[in-house]
DNA sequence: GAGCGCCGGTAACAAGATCTTCACACGCAA
DNA sequence: TTGCGTGTGAAGATCTTGTTACCGGCGCTC
């Protein structure tokens, strides 16, 4: 699947992937040495990589010393975060002012660390700040779900309708995947993050595409239906209906009935 | 204006609200004061409160101070850890060790200040971790609220009265939205900032324009009820009020939690 | 290694939906 | 009443989305 392991599934890998940018050799060793013993996939980079590249690597966490990028890397610390806000950013770099610091955390950094620090604590600080990315995604449970005629069965990466293969591509099950996992309406920009892994360019019209590929697939498999709803100026929202009428609950485990007169809420899953 | 509609204000404006554990009064007013003007809502504890106590408080952020804890402060610090896992905590102390960080951090801390620091830079840090969680958590935080005969969700970026949408656009939805939540009268260029996100040019009347369209479509799915009225001269304000009489309390949460410490008026006519 | 087909991504166009603007009517305050 | 701020309706401009075609990269087969 060489492309299509995207950020999602790769994240699903267990195995976290930092970059570090530095050029401290003793200090690189330590890390380099403990970072194995915990089974991590470190990538020392000896100056800046541009941000593209930095998206290809499907990083979880990115440690800088900012002293390396020398007078444009606050600029460079804000485009890498602008570009993937879902990747943790710890700055470790030599002494600073409580300016400088404050400066790097609106930008988005995570986590400020001074040099010279012990490479046990700047793991630990690593692992606090993508601890709750983690998390976010382990409701991502290998369950298969039916929803109206579709069954969605994440361990095949395909979903089928019945009986028979919708023969989705892996970018277009993981849209599907997404979205029905979620009643509510989802914008482009959050759709395109959480499958491509970045932030979306302005005026991408990509998931545009694959949703109106989805909805054919979807349709052939399942005539009758309807999956994908737009709402203009927003985004899409995923709720099986029947041509005819009524719509069905969202997922299995919400319930909720649009006949009635009366709005019902769906108790928000608490984890 | 009853206090119940200020408690709706409060929780809608989106104020984060934070709690500290510390015992230092020259600390504690500083940041106060810091916090105060970001319009955050501080929490000052001076000793350890039970771990439910927390939980009934809907904290954002929750800073501690060790020391003040005494022996149990490490198990407590993982209880609620391990109870609030979205809630962003933060262990601002005195001289600490590296293996004390370290622990600290593994028990679930997010972040680890040490004192004397500056009330700027753990306001950042403060920032920074709420930022993570925000990331992980932001389904939770969309709450439908219905006001007289509408409910509003913005989930979904729809109204609804009796049961029906009201099938606002986009742009309708936001300044709906955005006028529900205060009780108080806003200025057209403060509805025009926040929903189109730049300043209003002069002599512009699309606010006018939108405010009219949402009344007629407010009057079709709810009859009877007047939501916005026009403050000659200064704005507009939302309040629902049948046209018969009386006026209700601006705001009533549909929270999904259970346990909501909301008064909620119901109004008797909702069949 | 060349050819082929699949897949992801981009560009372009058309059809709609929505937003802005404008002119005029109306209501409020002095 | 006058002067201004606001309500109203509609036309035109602008923005969004659906849809199709096309291109380059990759893996596969031959």
């Amino acid at each position: 699947m060489g492309n299509a392991a995207t950020a999602a599934a790769q994240r699903a890998n267990n195995r976290l992937r930092l970059a570090v940018i530095d050029r401290d050799p003793g200090f690189m060793q330590v890390l380099s040495n403990r970072l194995e013993a915990l089974g991590w996939d470190l990538r020392a980079l000896s100056s800046a990589v541009t941000v593209d590249a930095l998206v290809g690597m499907r990083l979880n966490a990115l440690v800088i010393d900012l002293a390396v990028l020398g007078p444009g890397s606050w600029e460079y610390l804000e485009r890498v975060c602008a570009r993937l806000p879902g990747l943790a950013v710890i700055v470790c770099t030599g002494p600073s002012s409580v300016a400088q610091r404050v400066r790097g955390l609106r930008l988005g950094a995570d986590a400020w660390m001074s040099k010279p620090c012990h490479a046990e604590e700047l793991i630990c600080v690593i692992e606090a700040s993508i601890r709750r990315h983690r998390r976010a995604e382990m409701p991502q449970l290998e369950q298969s779900t039916t929803v109206g005629e579709i069954t969605i069965r994440p361990d095949l990466y395909q979903a089928y309708a019945r009986g028979a293969s919708l023969e989705l591509t892996a970018r277009e099950f993981e849209i599907l995947n997404l979205l029905s996992q979620s009643d509510r309406v989802l914008r482009r920009e959050e759709i395109y993050e959480r499958v491509w892994g970045y932030a979306m360019a302005h005026g991408d019209r990509s998931v545009d595409v694959f949703v109106r590929k989805l909805r054919q697939k979807l349709r052939t498999g399942s005539p009758n239906w309807n999956y994908i709803h737009t709402h203009f100026g927003v985004g899409y929202r995923f709720a099986p209906e029947m041509d005819g009428g009524e719509s069905l609950p969202a997922t299995q485990i919400a319930s909720a009935d649009a006949e009635s007169d009366q709005i019902v809420f769906q108790p928000a899953l608490v984890a």
